[in-house]
DNA sequence: AATGAATGAGTTTTCATTCAT
DNA sequence: AATGAATGAAAACTCATTCAT
């Protein structure tokens, strides 16, 4: 049960933190919980994060910029507009499939109704959203259509990470291994279901545009 | 911030949980909170639910019998695939949209750590799987392709959920309303998008598999 | 598990606050809990009974009624001691055989620190001193020794419910079934018990004396 | 009211509980109710004792160790059997006497209706039943006579603790001090009760059965 | 006579945090 | 740097009682 006492006490609170956040969510876990799993006192908590609150900014600011690393590492300038995807698709995917914890804590379980969590989370979200406005125009979409970029934005990460999400349940009703395997035909699939997914809204869109100008 | 003693208070201890839970999660709402919401004495919590989690378990079983209403009460064996999944896009689209909280409790702010709660998800999800390999043999896809379904499988639900999750960050930072009009356009992108996406994911697979053969 | 509706609601109270008093003591059980094991509805109770202490003081008064008889009925002026002594504790087993738990809630599951049930106790052990100072009286004791009378006074009857008490248990570790030859040889041996042990106290009295007065 | 901070935490509760529970039975007591008493915070009782029934737990095992102990610690076979009958009631009127409340909790106050008491309690007799045959045995009567046993085996306990029960009451009736004084008569009394008691019950029990022979 | 919904004060237990060591 | 005892507030839940019907 107790993590090993290997790593620094800290990065043992945080490990063992975020495990718990995204098992039962922020408000679900308690500080003794995380101490106990974490194998260190109570009170070494607040001697390292002051409050309960403070693990769950570290661990919500760590995810983000590894996160935002994926997509602006990518040189959507230079690379074809598919390669550009595919990359991202498979950055994405190995980011979560190794921070799959993290990551649902960064989106699901945050607690917004805490000011200090709903301002970093605010913060964050626009960031993405001027990068996927640059990826749009890309492909010829307008990134200044509000819809369209409020559709697809979203798109891919709830995607990857409604697999994890539902990925204990399917393992044990398909009974199958997700392996890395699984995950090289998974993010191959993804990045075909966007592409075609995002090229036909693309032309349907200026089938529309000349059956208007008729 | 009280409910209007309109309704019957069974109903208003419902419909308080449900905001309440939606946005703060199970744990992070006490019942406290939803009584004085609801404008009830907190003794009627267990009164009517016999405790806390007596809610949520109403909530899900509410929420998941609509749910795969919309499912099912398409007519899949009469219909073009491609009305079918329009209407079923259609239909989901409406049903998350008129019970945005209770979508996001059932599926996101879900303590699967309870048992019970746990249980009848599993269950509910099994229902879920099945509809929907009736639906990709329909497009000739393999229903027993275990991968591909567990990759579409919560494709749709939750590419929606994610739109209503981040719209209170969207509205504010495009400035754009979301009224009815933008939720016809939602519905016919995103079952464009899946169309294209799912019949693109089919084709490119019949490629490989000619490629394998020669 | 409810009681037959075939007395009055009134008796069936009574009857089911006995057997849960007993088993649990009077703090231990809620009205709802007797409402239910009555078959009846909880305001049946404040109905009946004004409150719950209310159905615990015709408890008490009804047992210690029935008690005193049993002690009163016996002419002890004219029979011989030995007989008279035979015969209450004949009828005292009686009277706890076939109302155990009503015994047990009086004697031991008292709460005393409720001044009405306090004073309903008081008044009943002073009525029962009276009644073993007269006995002891027909023995040669000195029914003005306070140390023997305090000694012989709670004797039996918390011998007698000390049986009751243990009955289950040893049921279960003796494997023997508590049938009435049970309880006939049973009421002989204390009888003879408690004769022999207070004539041999009362001749032992008499030796000291005598060496006393040497 | 309060407990003098003298003694640790942990010992200031239990003394206070085994008070409270002895006067109200452990249902009739609130966790706040000792809190107040062993002038300790409400929290400390659950982080010494897991629980409000964790406090009866340590209660009921200490008695129990003490009691047996006062009738183990006799040399049953060396030496001559009324010695060792006057010897185990002294030792038992002053464990008692020192110990009333916990006895009375270890005795009547407990609520068998919840299993881990129950359990304890099963165990605990168990080991009463087998030190009181062996007793039995030496006196010439049937060790494995489950009837007597039955019936001489709560005989002392019960007897003595009746004594204890009835002492307030008895206190203000016959305005008699019980000191050291009179609980050397008592011991010498009750030893002498149970002595004849026991003998003339075997003596009678001879008889018997030469008539059933004749 | 009888119901069951409703109340508010009560219960036990758990919480995050702090303090002396 | 680290401990674990201690705190007070808040958690979920249960209580006996009352009231309109």
């Amino acid at each position: 049960m107790k993590a090993k006492r290997s790593k620094e006490p800290r990065q043992r609170i945080l490990d063992a933190a975020v495990i718990l956040f995204a098992q039962k969510g922020y408000a679900g876990v308690g500080v003794r919980e995380i101490a106990k799993a974490a194998d260190v006192n109570i009170a070494m908590i607040s001697y390292y994060f002051e409050a309960k609150i403070g693990i769950l900014k570290v661990i919500l600011n760590e995810f983000h910029d590894q996160y935002y690393q994926v997509i602006n590492n990518i040189d959507i300038e230079s690379s074809p507009p598919e390669d550009c995807v595919r990359m991202i698709v498979h950055n994405m995917v190995d980011l979560i499939k190794e921070n799959t914890e993290r990551a649902m804590v960064s989106f699901n379980a945050l607690p917004l109704d805490i000011p200090e969590i709903a301002d970093i989370k605010a913060k964050r979200v626009s960031e993405l959203i001027k990068a996927i406005s640059g990826l749009a125009n890309r492909y010829g979409l307008d990134p200044n259509d509000a819809v369209l970029i409020s559709i697809i934005g979203p798109f891919l990460i709830s995607t990857i990470l409604a697999h994890f999400r539902f990925k204990p349940v399917q393992e044990h009703i398909f009974r199958i291994k997700f392996n890395d395997a699984f995950y090289e035909r998974y993010k191959e699939t993804i990045a075909t279901l966007f592409l075609y997914g995002i090229t036909g809204t693309a032309a349907q869109k200026q089938k529309q545009k000349k059956r208007k100008k008729q």
